[in-house]
Parts: C-alpha cells; sequence; structure tokens
DNA sequence: ATCAAAGCCGATGAAACTACTCGGGATTGG
DNA sequence: CCAATCCCGAGTAGTTTCATCGGCTTTGAT
C-alpha cells in the first residue's frame, strides 16, 4: 500500500504549477529543479497529464506548461487515477468476473468498503485545498 | 493502489481458518484447494503469518494450521500491514527524514489524512466480522 | 531565415518486485 | 519405519518502476 514514486513527482509537479498560476508557462527544467525531480522522468510524467487534458503545454522557445484548470477544479484522486491506475484495491470490485466466488466472497465487501473510503479522502481534496493549507486530519468523531 | 496476489491470497487463507475453527489443524493443501490458491505459495505465504504469531502449526503427520487467536482478535488491518507491509503511503509519513521539504510540504498532509483513512477502515474489521457477514457499506450521513 | 529554447516521443536498460516453482530437510502419528 | 506434513532457502520468469538517451518538432526572438 505505497504510492509510486511517479505519482509523488507527479503531484509535487501539479503543486508546484498550481503555485505559479499567473506567472505564464513553466519549463520542465524550472518544476524538476524547484521540485527536485529528475528532468527527463518529470517530462514523461508531465506528457501523461497532459494528454489526460490537466495541463496544457506551450512548445517553441518561451513555452512550457500550465494547469489547465483551475487549481479549485483538480482534486488529488483525479491525479491519483491517472498516475497510479484506478483505485481499486481487489479486481473484483470493478470486474465481477475476476472473482470465481462472486457474491459470495466476504474480502469483496471489506475491499469495497475500502475503495470508497479511499476515494471519498482523495476526491475531496484539490490542489487549492493544498495551496490554502486547507487540509484538516480526520475527525475522530461526528 | 492494488493489493498483491499475496495479501488477497494469505486473507483467503485467513478466512478459511476461522472457517475452520474448532475442526481441527487444516493443512495446506486443504485449504489451497478450498481456496483456489497455489499449494506451495501459500506454504509461503502462511510461513509469514505462522511468524507474526496469527497462526500456530503442527507438525508432522495430521498436522496443519490453526488461527492463534479468535476470528475477533485478527483484523484486516494486521494482515495487511503484514502481507503488504506498512500501509503508508509515503516515506515521509514514518520517516519525516525521507522527505527533504519536511515540515513545509503539503502533500505530506494529504498523505497522513489518507493513511489514517485506510488504517481506520481496515482496523475495524476483523475475521469474525466477515464469518459474520456484518461488514456494512460506508455510511454517507453521520 | 536562422537559431536556440523548449516540448514531444519512442526505445532502451537496470533494478526491484511479484508470483510462483523446486528440492530437500525436519517432525510426528500410526 | 514410513508416510504425511510442515519448514526453508534458492531459483526463475515475467512485470513494473524509474529512469536515461537520442533525435525530432515547434516557436519566439533576433
Amino acid at each position: 500500500m505505497k504510492l509510486s514514486t511517479r505519482c509523488r513527482y507527479g503531484i509535487h509537479a501539479m503543486y508546484d504549477l498550481a503555485q505559479s498560476v499567473g506567472n505564464g508557462p513553466q519549463t520542465i527544467r524550472a518544476i524538476s529543479e524547484r521540485q527536485l525531480v529528475p528532468e527527463q522522468y518529470l517530462e514523461q510524467i508531465i506528457g501523461v497529464l497532459r494528454r489526460e487534458g490537466l495541463v496544457n503545454s506551450m512548445r517553441g522557445a518561451q513555452g512550457g506548461y500550465m494547469l489547465a484548470r483551475a487549481p479549485n477544479e483538480i482534486s488529488i484522486g483525479q491525479l491519483l487515477r491517472i498516475l497510479e491506475g484506478p483505485v481499486l484495491v481487489a479486481d473484483c470490485i470493478e470486474d465481477a468476473e475476476a472473482c470465481i466466488r462472486s457474491s459470495q466472497c466476504p474480502s469483496r465487501i471489506v475491499w469495497g468498503r475500502l475503495t470508497d473510503c479511499i476515494n471519498k479522502v482523495v476526491d475531496s481534496i484539490t490542489l487549492q485545498d493544498m495551496l490554502d493549507d486547507q487540509i484538516q486530519p480526520v475527525d475522530e468523531k461526528g
């Protein structure tokens, strides 16, 4: 249950772009230096995010990357699903065929409940929340 | 964000042992046939669980495995942590040194919140709950 | 028009991890 | 004794991760 480096890099890059809104396009080099991410690897990662429509690019001299939407319209959940694949803990949650035991499998229920919980948390946090430092720890009661 | 096969196998095996409480020791072969898990691989997995004190073994003829504690004293969280490693989404949650940005890193807060949520869910479900089929989906309100 | 800055892209590669298999040794009940 | 069974370390094929490399394309500035 660990996040991949790719995913962490990608989220750091998106946070960097969120901080840079209004400052024009940011180059791979600049982002990689600020976020301490290998330049060529970041290029790959940000390419994925571009193809998914979360960042826009400008080619040529003075080019770079910018967020394609406002920071409050990009959630950590979106980034996770793009960079880590869908948040599903076992195949049988989505694809019932993948589970031979199908309906009578009790762990299926566990995974479903866990998946719900994870999605709820990550979809509730946007880049804007991170900028605002508005992320509260989980409330114990209520 | 996907569970390993090892972990699923391990949990299926533990569920099997929970169902078999009172029926004497269960052999690797019997468990593997019921749970559709490769025999030799299961042997490896259940060895880990034995060394962690969750199952007891009896060697020799008529030997096999039994739960070392009552099903309501074994949570999915324990199994996850043993079979998947600690549920921590980024190293910096446990080991602050691992994060160069340390305190001023906003994604750190996100990962902490996510880790809390995951642990809360998986630690709240025991093998007994699975036996009783008592696992409810996450409550939307309240 | 030229040129350097920058993004774009496919191939490659090392290292780690996963999901096993294999072979043999150690115990124990009958 | 011997067959059943657990115990254990080694090996292995395949996949994934985390990159690196080289070259191509686009574009702004001069």
